[in-house]
DNA sequence: ATGAACAATCGAATTATTTGAACGAGAAAG
DNA sequence: CTTTCTCGTTCAAATAATTCGATTGTTCAT
């Protein structure tokens, strides 16, 4: 009444490998009995034979054939379950949900990822975009156990670890033909509030809170990393922008970098993963956290 | 040593479902006493808790959350199994490999399969196409269980039952600035030969075996109906078509109707689903060639 | 023909699972 | 604060599932 399915789909596996119910024993390290037993066992659920016995050689019948599929299938199934029993018996995550600024580049996350992935391809990350005071507040009240944020001045850190991770310089740039690359030489700040500012912001919250960039009421939010650049190639405002991201744009002459008496050009921006204290990343936010470095640029202090 | 991991995950999932171990026993109509121990030895082999007994209400350890989907998807996995077993007791194929006449519609065969799978949702079905010489041949040796031809006069049946089950009406069609189209009146057939045939074939036969349609040696052969369209509409030469999926670019006046003296217009054309004798088709096979049957058109003596 | 390899079967032994009863602990009701 | 209910654990006994080794009859290769 309650036969071990997944023993018996094993025995019927070595037996189709080996060929022989003999070379199955041989191969579990069992009496040739228990491989008879478990067959016969296989064969009365199913209320068919899977082996033909006829011949001398056993062969697979038909359906036998049939179910070959379906029965690896289903062991295979049962080996990600031993996989996934070892990884949390490891404190590996089975998910990792993650919380990052939007304006952590789509770059860096993929290539951290990659690597990720490589050595743990069980756990499913989940990746929510949000402003870095959004990411604080989620990670401190553990709705994600990881976040990615700007590195700023000034946050309340109790009860919040983390570590630098990213750092890339950040340009204002605008349009070619945009009015503000017309001017000779440097303009001042002021001037950068005559025109409108494309933002990058998730929408969900009051972009004057979120960053100290914004300078005027005049303000255009988009919510990806690409919709900010096209609208900025657009002519339709000036905007900070990843370097990184920028310089194809610039070598293809679509953008330029603004010249701003008050703004370092171009200015470093850090990023930090962050976890709480109480929970510390398990071993495979440990893997992502040491993903996410990137080594490549001299951390200034 | 040897645990029934899918029963002990039965009986998980029956356990967090209800809330309770009293609730799982009570659902699978077992002792409190059997639930206890069957958790108790899966932790065992996990070498971790999934259960929290501290709180008054068995609640899920994080590590028992994360293995939830996972012990579901291999639940689910064995339900599959189950399915499938029960349809080969039911004598219902697990693949239904099938080959066909090229010049059999997509369209038919679209349509019927969009049944069949509503049915048998199990099956795997795969379709080779090739001329119905060849399929007799596959069918005959046992290569395919099932086979879909023109039904031709003049062919050996013996060991080979079927049944009509699709007819369609064939035109004869060039562009509208096909030299033929220009012709007044009904012009003889072996005008025809003066022009280039595009012919439909699976490429790895000789044509000049299997269609006596083909009139001259000077034809194109081309393997997919979408090919014979395009080709016939770029003015690259004659052909023969189903009036079905002539008529959208006949009505859009890309295609003509030839007015041909030997040739019937539109001439008929039947399909035959055939199978051997020896071994007829199961039940996935039977509810197949149903669905393939297509009663719309009377069929004519 | 003969020996080697194979699979089915049987009874005994072993292991896995179930049961019911006894127990202690938390929660709810009085 | 006690009573009562439900809960989960533990234990020993009972039952079911699985294994083993020995025996038998078969087919294959020599």
């Amino acid at each position: 009444m309650h036969p071990n399915l997944l023993d018996q789909l094993r025995v019927f596996q070595a037996v189709v490998e080996g060929g022989s119910f003999a070379a199955a024993a041989r191969a579990l390290g069992r009496a040739v009995s228990a491989i008879s037993y478990a067959i016969n066992a296989l064969e009365e659920q199913l209320a068919f034979q899977v082996f033909d016995r006829s011949t001398y050689r056993v062969s697979l019948t038909p359906e036998g054939q049939a179910l070959l599929n379906d029965a690896e299938i289903l062991l295979r199934r049962a080996e990600r379950w031993e996989a996934r029993a070892r990884s949390l018996r490891e404190k590996v995550e089975a998910v990792l949900p993650l919380i990052a600024d939007p304006s952590y580049p789509e770059g860096f996350l993929v290539d951290a990822l990659k690597k990720f992935e490589a050595q743990y391809p069980l756990v499913t990350i989940t990746v929510r975009r949000a402003e870095s005071e959004e990411v604080v507040r989620a990670v401190r009240e553990e709705e994600f156990p990881l976040g990615i944020m700007l590195l700023d001045h000034g946050r309340q850190w109790d009860g919040i670890d983390g570590r630098q991770v990213a750092a890339d310089k950040i340009a204002l740039v605008a349009a070619p033909d945009h009015p503000l690359a017309q001017i000779e030489g440097a303009f001042p700040l002021a001037e950068l509030e005559n025109h409108r500012q494309i933002h990058l912001h998730s929408g969900a919250f009051d972009i004057r809170a979120f960053d100290y960039r914004v300078h005027r009421t005049d303000v255009w939010g988009v919510d990806t990393q690409s919709a900010l650049r096209m609208m900025i190639e657009e002519g339709l405002g000036w905007g900070f922008m990843p370097e990184e991201t920028a310089r194809p744009a610039i070598e293809a002459g679509r953008l330029v970098h603004l010249n701003c008496d008050g703004i370092a050009q171009p200015s470093l921006r850090r990023f930090a993963a962050v976890w709480t204290t109480r929970h510390p990343p398990g071993k495979a936010g440990e893997a992502l956290v040491a993903s996410l470095l990137r080594d490549e640029e001299p951390v200034p202090a």
